[in-house]
DNA sequence: GCGGAGCGGAACGATCCGTTCCAGTGTTAG
DNA sequence: CTAACACTGGAACGGATCGTTCCGCTCCGC
């Protein structure tokens, strides 16, 4: 065995390794831009036949869950990262570029009901909740977050932000970077009147994760 | 014949004419919900056999085509309306509120790219343009928009609205109502800085009317 | 040199969906 | 009153799609 690592890798090995790669990131691509796309599609994107993806995963569906597990954990990452900023209101708001920057909302939602959740993507999920929270919690300390904007309402605003979708990436993550900024101008005013409607309620968003039906 | 008009007709022709709205406000409904449904589940949702769907239009295609187009119309009709609003800060804001509410955007984008679009059709889009830009730059006379906001910049929010969906369509609007709020609040603010990035170009969003491909 | 891990891609079977077709039914013209 | 017939519901068909399996090949690693 060249290593205990998986890193300097050689040969077929190195291959393989590189593979596992392109796949993963051919997943993410042709996924974000259809969900339904077959999973030839992937191979074909990624350069490989069929068969390298089939050794790897045992059907499409776990090639699905693991993107979707993978862009989740993403998200609790990013929030994290940003309650380490001591300002609550740049925690907030640099949370929102950096979901919406590393296309983490398309990934989970445009991706959920496309496979039965697990438990511990369910548990994730009530994790990614609560950290939201903190966050909004505490751009509502510093005072600059519109008093009435609740928790839920980022799954609204990341939502919208993924909407923005053309056919180039980095063009869609310069105009979802223009929307957002909107919304964060829109968010941060705080003598206006209050927003309209109910805001959105926990179960109405969140239930994709449930392992059911 | 009992008439001159479509009015006050009786038995099988009432049920012609009824079945007529019927199909347009299921197809409408079903494939809101998801544009690739099968045609069967047009008829099944609304109540009439595939015959009688057959009967009114030659093709899935057809029929996709008159809804989005209709939408098409009602975007113009809604711009319209609104340019004769004296405020045109009123009319900006009323124009969106109009449009998200009728679900005009999802009508229209998300039923693109699923037909051949006819040349009608591109030059209604034309006009809808126009009248876009012609609302924002009143907006912009008026000194309410922000500076740096393009009429296409509007696609981008009606396209982030649209984005909104949950089961119930009734709390869908209200959700919707309430991003549209944060974003026109986030347009309205004048003291900001200047949004990022290029701001959307003519080409991005109105290439799906191309008559081709 | 050999065993086998890893691979590409053809082949298969199931499912889905648009469209056609046929028999039934109530209406309306004469 | 009755004979067309316009209109309908839904079964049947044929083509396309897609997930998965399978087979033969290559070339690393011992």
């Amino acid at each position: 065995m060249p290593s205990r690592t998986d890193a300097g890798l050689s040969g077929r090995r190195q291959q393989a390794a590189h593979n596992d790669a392109a796949i993963l990131a051919a997943a993410r691509e042709v996924f974000l831009n259809d969900p339904r796309s077959p999973i030839a599609d992937v191979a074909k994107h990624a350069g490989v036949g069929i068969s390298a993806l089939y050794r790897r995963y045992p059907g499409k569906e776990e090639l699905l869950r693991k993107l979707c597990h993978d862009g989740l954990r993403r998200y609790i990452a990013e929030a994290e990262a940003a309650l380490a900023e001591p300002d609550g209101w740049a925690a907030l708001t640099g949370f929102l570029a950096g979901v919406v920057d590393a296309d983490v909302h398309s990934l989970t939602v445009r991706l959920a009901g496309t496979f039965t959740p697990t438990p511990d993507m369910g548990a994730d999920a009530a994790r990614a909740g609560e950290l939201a929270a903190a966050l909004v919690d505490r751009a509502h300390a510093d005072g600059r977050l519109r008093a009435d904007v609740v928790a839920h309402d980022l799954g609204l605003v990341l939502e919208s932000c993924a909407a923005v979708r053309v056919p180039d990436a980095g063009r869609t993550a310069e105009l979802r970077r223009r929307v957002l900024a909107v919304m964060v101008d829109g968010l941060a005013r705080t003598d206006g009147p209050d927003l309209p409607g109910p805001p959105p309620a926990p179960g109405e968003f969140s239930r994709r994760w449930d392992p059911r039906s």
